[in-house]
DNA sequence: ATTCGATTGAAACAGCCGTTTAAGGCGGTT
DNA sequence: AACCGCCTTAAACGGCTGTTTCAATCGAAT
């Protein structure tokens, strides 16, 4: 019923320049999620998305059954693909616990905020996350508990195991609560903030700057804001300009 | 063309036991809100609306013409409510900005999660927050933006003016996006939670101390989160206990 | 050449959508 | 009594919804 063993075009690879290499499936599940992620699943009709991907509005019905079992697959399709856009780097052993961190936040930023403008993925599962439906509770075991417990990690190393497991996933909801201000809230983020600081200081670089050092400072790994760069027991990396340099 | 100079039922006031005692203006309103507030301005139908608020669908054209005004003025009425309900602390001169920002932090996590279950104005004005219509410009020049004003003049006083507005301008988003995530990802936070420590240790007074204490130490106001209580030179409030008497 | 299963096509289904209409009830005024 | 706004009512409007139907099409196997 899934896939086609046979098919009008060969399914061999993405050959090519061809415009459309993918099957009628692919298409559906693609023009879906964009459809849903910009008007919601009560907001976005199988016509529409049909005509976006060029099929059929019987297509839907027969590759998915029902507009439901589409939406939760474009779901589960467009993590996947977010998740392979842009993967957590691997850290060879003895990488400070600090410069775990960074990357850590550089890579959810990235996710969220990067590569121009945030792409339909992230703003469908934000939907998910708001108002959670079948498809949330797979999305969380799958993907977001697995990458929380490698934050928890970095965190206890750089707590040095004196706070326990509750006060860390504390501070880790709390760092995550920073990042995801500026994906969920990024449109009245943009009316608070002038329009020249907006494009200077709040890309996915200097946004995951900022958060990894007020994050360190509220740990004691690093100095306080306020105190200025210098004296740092911990600073994690010598090519990160302080605020003064950018301002 | 708003309110009513006659009527079929006395609008005097809230009276006894009542069971209906506004008009259908104010009860399209509030069902209005909740309907949006659960399944979006696309998903709710003008019929059920009108259902819940035991009018005829042609009150909704008659008072706001139009689905999309209703929408509008839902939104609006929601936000005056939800702010009547939990207005900001009044602070008298000479209090230690340590101190305003623990209340602010606690309003507005009030706001945001108090109160039993968060009612559902705070849902509709996420849906706002995250796909913003004609309502939340007004929303945000009206609201957001005195209240974020009112956290950076604290911010300034704690860093003693050290800090340019830009930087206490993320400084401010750091803080109220730890609050954010609670309330927008409230979900997802209780699937990554154990169930109990949910209970004890995520209702809006303790959240609000860490917070707090996350940031303060973030700025160097206080001692890092690793360091224990001890020895900070600011600390807010003797009756805020530590991790240490929670766990 | 014929048969077969997989896929697509155009058209139709009943049902609900937001909106409008025209008629009527009601209290207060003339 | 007659009149007048304000408000409510029931019914209908065209249009769009998700879903289904059934015939047509295609490549591959027979």
């Amino acid at each position: 019923m899934a896939t086609a063993k046979t098919s009008h075009f060969a399914p061999v690879a993405p050959a090519d320049g061809d415009p459309i290499p993918e099957d009628a499936r692919d298409r559906l599940l693609r023009a879906a999620g964009q459809a849903f992620a910009e008007h919601g699943f009560e907001g976005a009709t199988v016509r529409d998305i049909c005509l976006a991907a060029n099929a059929n509005v019987a297509a839907v019905n027969y590759y998915f059954g029902d507009k439901r079992r589409l939406y939760i697959e474009s779901v589960k399709h467009a993590h996947r693909s977010r998740v392979e856009q842009v993967p957590l780097p691997e850290w060879p052993a003895g990488t400070p616990a600090a410069a775990r961190l960074h990357d850590f936040i550089d890579t959810m930023l990235e996710r969220m905020l990067g590569f121009g403008q945030p792409p339909w993925q992230v703003r469908l599962m934000l939907r998910e996350v708001l108002q959670p439906t079948d498809a949330c509770r797979e999305l969380v075991e799958d993907y977001i508990r697995p990458h929380f417990e490698v934050l928890l990690g970095i965190l206890d190393d750089i707590a040095e195991g004196r706070l326990p497991r509750s006060e860390l996933r504390r501070v880790g909801m709390s760092i995550v609560g920073q990042c995801f201000l500026y994906r969920a809230a990024g449109d009245v983020v943009g009316m608070l903030v002038p329009a020249d600081e907006l494009a200077s200081l709040h890309t996915p670089k200097r946004l995951a700057e900022h958060v990894t050092r007020f994050s360190l400072a509220a740990l004691g790994a690093a100095p306080g804001l306020t105190l200025g760069e210098t004296g740092g027991r911990a600073s994690m990396s010598p090519s990160i300009p302080s605020w003064k340099a950018l301002e």
